[in-house]
DNA sequence: AAGCCTCTGTTAAATTCTTGTCAAAAAAAT
DNA sequence: ATTTTTTTGACAAGAATTTAACAGAGGCTT
């Protein structure tokens, strides 16, 4: 049916969009052209209509893009009128600050296991949510029908978590360790490598002063 | 001079070599061809010979690319070997969590200061350094020469402190809050959105189950 | 209700990015 | 010392992405 392939381009974009659109909405606003959203969003009216019109025609000739509409179909192309169970590996401080960010949540993805191994953790809440020892990972997978793993471990010990989430049937894993999983074809990898966002500014940095 | 400017796209995979050849280098390798660096990275080595060509001649014809060379190389470019100061505004968990990241000091930033609103924290050590009120923000930048702000803030407050490092002099800022920082030409910006990475693992998911 | 104006969707052009190819440089083998 | 092999750097070809342009659908005004 639908069969041309939406460009990673295209989709990286998409959240941004949903963003500004929320805002708007939020600000009452009803309707906008692709020619305001790119005065506000710095992009170019014509990427903007390019963009939408991957996914048909949300506009209309003459009005522009009615915002809430807008907005429910952005949120229905990125997936997020569903819900999805996560587990977070890694209590430490980036698990927590995960766990806490409550605004996840309000879009469907909800943090249902957190795990550690460290002893010190385990036993502990964080958010309502009893710290469990790793050898609890694959049967509470099993139970909690978990599709999406999220890694705040060190990069030694990630590998090796993940090929057991992998085992266990989680096909999605968000990756906050500094390695590039080693994982079959049918699971999705999304990283957040901080340490080459630092480093891209940095580069930058040292560009400029050039 | 070299007046041809480097892409943000060939930039973006400068950290991810850099990584690799680090990783080669304490592995003891010497020396390495763009195809072996192809097979292991899953990259093209057609595009690593192009990317490190963009800042010249690092290999040799029927040798390939001398490991440490290449390495420190990739690491001037990316101006890794030189000092940054760093101000953490948000000693919240993900600030916690980047100020404890240690291997950033590795690299030259140092993280110099942590600055919060909340009196609870406010006088807590955080790895030796301890939190400071906003109010000595801007006398903390002059005196301690800061060139990097890292925002991991709450969205509302985000745009009000950037304008204040902007203010005092900070032309590099480190963005984790959810918003687009409205700064002046000359002050550089990497954004980190947690939230719209998760939303493209999101649409990939959604795709895939179609 | 007619005509003007706005603004999309679409196609085309321009630009940027990626990949393939190959001469020539240098290493390794004979 | 000569030949063979390896492998880069450069360039050309091919893809993908972005921007521009515009016909026409539909709103808005008088």
């Amino acid at each position: 049916m639908d069969s041309k392939e939406i460009s990673q381009a295209v989709v990286s974009r998409l959240p941004r969009y949903f963003r500004y659109l929320g805002e708007l909405k939020d600000s009452g606003v009803e309707r906008i052209s692709s020619q305001e959203l790119s005065d506000i969003m710095h992009v170019t009216a014509s990427q903007i209509r390019q963009d939408f019109n991957n996914f048909g025609g949300f506009g209309q000739q003459g009005y522009g893009y009615n915002v809430e509409y807008l907005y429910n179909e952005i949120a229905n192309i990125l997936g997020l009128h569903e819900k999805h169970h996560l587990v977070l590996i890694g209590a430490g401080n980036l698990g927590q600050a995960i766990a806490n960010y409550m605004n996840f949540e309000r879009r469907g993805f909800l943090i249902t296991g957190i795990f550690d191994v460290n002893k010190e953790i385990i036993g502990k809440k964080i958010k309502d949510i009893t710290v469990l020892p790793m050898t609890d990972l694959e049967q509470f997978v099993k139970d909690n029908a978990i599709d999406i793993g999220v890694l705040t471990i060190p990069k030694s010990a990630a590998k090796e978590v993940a090929d057991r989430l992998v085992a266990c049937g989680v096909h999605a894993i968000w990756n906050f360790a500094h390695v590039d999983l080693d994982v079959p074809d049918y699971v999705l990898v999304e990283n957040v490598h901080l340490s080459e966002s630092l480093m891209k500014l940095s580069y930058n940095i040292h560009r400029k002063s050039k």
